[in-house]
This record gives C-alpha cells, sequence and structure tokens, in this order.
DNA sequence: GTCTATATTGAGATAGAC
DNA sequence: GTCTATCTCAATATAGAC
C-alpha cells in the first residue's frame, strides 16, 4: 500500500491522489485502507519519515573516512547513488513539506537538518586540516547538496552516462568548488 | 487574480487550491473567475507561461558580455537575482509541471531548454578558448542551475548574508567549478 | 461583469454486514 | 480484514438573473 502510494504522489502529487485511487492501485476497496493507517496525512508522513531514516541509516553504515577528502568523496558518492535509487521517495520528500501537519513538518526538517550537518563537519573539518578552502560552510553545504540532489531531474538509466560516470563528474565539481 | 492564484498555489500546491480559494483572495465569488478565463489548467498554464516569458526576456536584455569570463558572471548573477526575486513562481514552474497537460507542459519544457543552452552555450565557448576546463558541457550546465537555484531553499531577506553577498559566494563557486 | 443557484462529480472517512 | 453503502463536504464548471 505505501508503495501505492509513492509511486501515485510522486506523479501526480499528494492532493490530487485519492484513498479511491490508492486502494484501486492496490486491489481493495478504499474503507479498507483504513485498517492501516488512520488518516491520508499520517500516511504522506510515514513515506517521508521512512525515506528520511532510510538516508540517516545508510549513512552511519558507512565506513568511517580516514580524513576530510575522504570523507568528502565518501558524501558526494553515496548521496548520488542513494538519491537516484529513490526518485520517488526524494521527489515526494522535497514537494510535499508543505502538505504536512506542523508536527509532521518539524520532524522531517529535523532529520533534514541531522543529514546536512554531517556535510557540514566535513567541510569544516577540511578547512581546518588545510584540505579546503571556503568561506561559509553552511551556504556550501546548501550549494552542493543541491548540486547533486540535481542530478535526480536528468539522469536517466538508459542514457549515455552511466552513474558511476556522473558520480566521477560530480566529485570533480565537488572537489574543485571546496579545494584549498 | 493571477497574483492570488500565484501566491495560493506555491504555498498549498495546484491540486489543493480551489476556484473558490482563489475567488475568495480576490474577493469575487468562484463564477465571475470564468470571465477571465476557460479552466482551471489554462490558470496554472498561464502563470509558467509568463514566468518563463519573462526569464527569456530579462535574459535578452542584458548586455552582451565581452567574453565567457564575463558572460558566465553575467548569468550567475542574473540567475540568482531573478529567481530569488521570484520564490512563489520558481516554486510552481519546477513543482506543478506534473500538472500541465502534455501540450502545455512541452511548450514550458522547450522554454526551459532554451534557457539552459545560453549557459552550455557560454560553457563551451568558454573551453574552446581556454578559459574554462570541464568535461561535459550539459552535465555541468544542470548541475551549476541547480546549485544556483537552490539558494532560494535557504535565503531570506533578513537573513545574515545580503544578496550581494550570496552572489559573490556562488560565484566563486561556480568560477571554480569551470576553472581550466 | 458579477451574482446566486445548481448540476455533477468525487473527495475523506465511517458503519456494519460478512 | 475486506466489502458495500453511505454521510458529509467540497470540487469544477455552467446557467441565467440583474
Amino acid at each position: 500500500m505505501r508503495e501505492a502510494a509513492r509511486r501515485l504522489i510522486a506523479r501526480h502529487g499528494f492532493a490530487a491522489v485519492s484513498m479511491r485511487k490508492i486502494a484501486a492501485e492496490v486491489g481493495v476497496q478504499a474503507g479498507a485502507l483504513y485498517n492501516y493507517i488512520p488518516d491520508k496525512q499520517t500516511l504522506l508522513f510515514e513515506i517521508m519519515q521512512a525515506h528520511m531514516e532510510e538516508l540517516l541509516t545508510a549513512r552511519a553504515e558507512l565506513d568511517a573516512p580516514a580524513d576530510p577528502v575522504q570523507a568528502l568523496e565518501q558524501f558526494t558518492r553515496f548521496h548520488i547513488r542513494f538519491h537516484s535509487n529513490r526518485p520517488d521517495e526524494v521527489f515526494i520528500a522535497y514537494m510535499e513539506l508543505r502538505n504536512l501537519t506542523p508536527e509532521n513538518f518539524a520532524a522531517i526538517e529535523a532529520m533534514r537538518r541531522t543529514y546536512e550537518d554531517q556535510l557540514t563537519e566535513i567541510l569544516v573539518a577540511g578547512v581546518a586540516a588545510g584540505h579546503f578552502r571556503l568561506a561559509e560552510p553552511r551556504v556550501t553545504t546548501m550549494a552542493l547538496i543541491a548540486m547533486l540532489t540535481g542530478v535526480n531531474t536528468w539522469f536517466r538509466e538508459e542514457g549515455r552516462l552511466s552513474l558511476d560516470e556522473v558520480e566521477g563528474i560530480y566529485l570533480d565539481m565537488v572537489r574543485r568548488t571546496v579545494a584549498a
């Protein structure tokens, strides 16, 4: 059910997807969905929450990098790979924030902030160690994440470039952006 | 009316905004809106179309830059300034593409592609002149535009940094990304 | 050109049979 | 645990009075 909802919401938007359509996709009647969720809002929140938790968990499972330079490479490759593998979830996580209740919004935002802070810490450590040069770690964090997430807007599995090649190209741009 | 629709759609999403709410914002009844547009879809399309036309017109009115290096600076500053001045329109133009009919979608996409091509041309010319070094002009175009548009997700007029300062920081990152 | 009124459709959610 | 049936509300769009 959550899988069906994810696909439909990513394609049409949360407000445009009715419980009836989700039920039809699953192969049941609308009433049956309410055995699993109390309301539509909860469904959206759970999709976003699961996505953000997967993101933070997957990051936590990576090997500890030797230095900030390796940490930056690891972050870059991880971000591109994780997000390009989940276009629907990423789309929803960015587009449907406004459809969350204030409490649910705050919870998702806190997780996103936690993730962003990991890149900021890498940048600050790299500057301290003399590997990187940048004036505003927070601005650079937002700029790099926007750049990397942007891969999702154009990358296609069947395209000319493989994801490995794309990772390499973006890694080069990231390194230049912060190089000492 | 279009102004009211823009504000509401940016905040709640196209599907979540009813003609009644737009009418209430304007101060009339819902039926009266249909003297100005044939249907809701046309309203969305006209908002997006007007935005893209303004974008292309504003670009066309800029002075011709002396070389690719200046062209890149001009593009960067223009992009940040134009988009940060119109957060609602930018949000709608990126988020509501899926709510356009196929014909309307194609029209908006063509205009967006025209704009992107302008940056690609600057990059290619800069490479040819030996100012820039980059492997994939099209990938770099998408990466830079994503990075620059990302300013809208965090920049606030009341914040610590002025828009001028932000422009300078992003210009530095853009230059590094393509530097020979 | 805007109003009221309405036709028609579909939304979220619930009740109760099975 | 899923169904049918339904409550209540609100949606887009139109008709016709003024």
